[in-house]
DNA sequence: CTTATACGTCAGCTATATTGACATATTTGT
DNA sequence: ACAAATATGTCAATATAGCTGACGTATAAG
């Protein structure tokens, strides 16, 4: 079934062993493969959770946020809208909401009272971990049906696909985190 | 660097070979790790030619049917909705716009002449080969920075993520494809 | 000749994001 | 103690990309 596909990408892949060295690929040939691929991917993968967030009124915007402070208990907004890329104002609008709806709650930070950190009650870690639940069995089926070693390549491949200048944030504060955040100017 | 996340899901993956059989990987605890990387990567990657687009004043919407057009020429309006995944008024908007701007436009199908086949004009199609050899680079660096396994893999993880009844789809019908209509000119 | 199909369009609505301006509380530096 | 910087909130206007519903027109098909 979706053998014919696989096969292609896998021939396409063998090539010229040799050949391959660090002049491996060129661009002159757009890969139009994976670009589509990519976006196809992308568009099924946040399907899944955003047909779940339609039951509590909530977008993927709210999904993110969530999803996030959750990850990093204790966030601070700044931090928040620096992972998001987001004006505060947009976040504002969304973050109320979760807030108002009781999924989010903030406390004020202890070393600067003038943060706002951040930290999933129950319910919203509940949803949130239903969420990442959906995902990953997203992920589960999709590397059940690849060999072991898919799951490190795709690792692998997304963190390479991340700006360079990111990477570093991306691997995740986890735990205690966010709580630090309060230095995180400083650093 | 990246080493510490991809040490993880290394592990991960080395369980007991022979356990991995059917029931290999569990979704007992969510895979936050490909969840955020995904949602990084792919926000990183359409950055790119987000950047791009704004010198011509067309956003995302616009960069999708210029792309999609340019790779199926001759492609239908109900083809293109069916690709997007979006409303017919959704797409007239943008459509309309790339027409009227000269970088698409539509002949009247030869055998059915309610439809209005999409190709882009020499201009159209200029720009759509930038914005696929800008993403195709951002590819390049990467897989020039993996191991060459990496492209069948990244193109199997990614065929994976898509759901199975759009995999066949997504085969592009390149070249000849939908739009072997070359006939369009002759009739 | 009626119905179905492919498409366009008007109108109004929502979600998510933006910029700019201003307000308030708190921390910091002098 | 006070001024300035910082963290955050908020009001207002705007853009983009999507949606539903309703209706119109040309063409194809039964």
């Amino acid at each position: 079934m979706k053998s014919a596909v696989q096969r292609k990408s896998l021939e396409a892949n063998a090539l010229p062993a040799p050949a391959r060295r660090r002049e491996a690929l060129r661009a002159d040939e757009p890969i139009f493969d994976l670009i589509e691929l990519f976006f196809f991917a992308y568009r099924d993968f946040v399907g899944d959770a955003d047909r779940m967030l339609e039951n509590y009124e909530f977008g993927r915007a709210h999904h993110r946020v969530l999803h996030f402070v959750n990850r990093r208990p204790g966030l601070a907004i700044a931090a928040l809208l620096d992972i998001l890329k987001i004006t505060k104002q947009s976040l504002n609008r969304v973050l109320k909401q979760l807030l108002e709806a009781g999924f989010v709650e903030a406390r004020a930070g202890f070393s600067d009272r003038r943060q706002r950190l951040l930290y999933t009650t129950a319910k919203g870690a509940g949803l949130a971990q239903e969420l990442a639940h959906l995902q990953s069995e997203h992920f589960v089926r999709v590397l059940n049906e690849l060999p072991a070693s898919a799951r490190g390549a795709a690792t692998d491949f997304l963190l390479a696909m991340i700006d360079a200048a990111e990477r570093e944030r991306v691997r995740v504060p986890l735990s205690r985190g966010g709580a630090r955040m309060t230095a995180s100017k400083a650093s």
